[in-house]
DNA sequence: ACCATGACGTTTC
DNA sequence: CGAAACGCCATGG
């Protein structure tokens, strides 16, 4: 390992979603700075399932509240099973109340400085 | 140093 | 309004 400064970034920000949560990759990619890195972010989220970290990566979807990312976990439905568990409705891989259960690190994190 | 890839996002047709 | 193309940028070969 060396020092990813961008996924630490990343980590960091995914990690404090909160329980029944979502957010996108384009906002955590805003939070850390990135902005138009969204598609790093989800690289990121591939780091971690490859090294098994503490965090939520069922909880970032893309900006649209769709599963992009389902078939990089066990390859089945095991993000959607994830997520209803914490309450959240998905149908279709797609995430229902999206815009009440958004969650804005920008906000949240008061990154506005 | 160059080319190819990708869990996205926005703009254009 | 829906689909396609482009852009962005870090990582790996």
């Amino acid at each position: 390992m060396d020092e990813p400064s961008f996924f630490d970034r990343v980590y960091q920000v995914a990690s404090q979603i909160p329980y029944g949560r979502v957010t996108s990759y384009g906002a955590i990619a805003k939070a850390i700075g990135a902005g138009k890195s969204a598609r790093m972010v989800g690289y990121a989220m591939n780091n971690v399932n490859a090294q098994s970290l503490d965090v939520p990566a069922h909880r970032v979807l893309n900006r649209n509240g769709v599963l992009t990312g389902k078939h990089h976990f066990n390859g089945t439905n095991l993000m959607q099973q994830l997520l209803e568990s914490e309450g959240i409705i998905v149908e279709e891989n797609q995430v229902q109340n999206f815009s009440k259960i958004f969650w804005d690190p920008m906000i949240e994190l008061n990154l506005y400085e």
